[in-house]
DNA sequence: TTTTTAATTAGCAATGTTGCTAATAGTTTC
DNA sequence: GAAACTATTAGCAACATTGCTAATTAAAAA
């Protein structure tokens, strides 16, 4: 029989290193987007042009523009990616330093 | 019109920093499998306690021991988790070397 | 103001994930 | 060998993700 009492107290007291819960949330969002190779690229992408716009992302990659847009949005919603308009145009920018923060407090607990 | 005449070598030469399909399937398996919270917390515990038997950790999860046994299978096939057999119990320990080579690459390319 | 350009949102089908219970496999103990 | 224990696999329902095309929004250009 499964422990049907969890909580989140009892796994925080089970638990060595205990997370909040907006780490819990943070770390979703970050890895959920991470979790799809053409998102990986865009973010990549985006990070080494500096900035980039919407349409030179879309033309770049073997998938249609809507569905790219929905990978832009996903990014953007893990806050990974921002996002500003121009005109007709939107262009994105990568958030290196939270990738970075996530990235490297899950590095440091298995440190 | 997207561009239909993409490939995997024309996204390396566009590409700020190519990745091997080695790393990308790499890290497809990684990403995907910190991307639940539930395995978030089985790699945790299991690192922190050193070895954990699959019994252990079943007990404490808010979910069926059939379903945590699918999130330790979708670890172990990540790599990220190591299993042994002694006797009936399935003995799990973290493989934290992985995580941060992973982490670390990725971190590294937004550095 | 009409047309073109840039991009997203809507809607749908296919597929993948996640949870459960029931059934099964392999080990130890009696 | 039978019973008990540890754990996984099978099968199913609910839901989420991902891809597409078509429709829509918004801005620029004509």
């Amino acid at each position: 029989m499964a422990n049907r009492a969890w909580s989140f107290h009892t796994c925080r007291n089970w638990m060595a290193k205990p997370q909040g819960i907006e780490d819990v949330e943070l770390a979703d969002a970050v890895f959920s987007a991470l979790a799809h190779p053409v998102r990986r690229q865009i973010l990549l992408s985006v990070h080494y042009r500096g900035t980039c716009k919407a349409g030179e992302i879309a033309r770049r990659f073997d998938c249609s523009w809507p569905t790219t847009s929905r990978h832009l949005a996903t990014l953007v919603k893990s806050d990974l990616l921002d996002v500003s308009r121009q005109g007709r145009e939107r262009v994105y920018s990568a958030n290196a330093e939270l990738l970075q923060a996530v990235l490297g407090r899950w590095a440091g607990y298995f440190g």
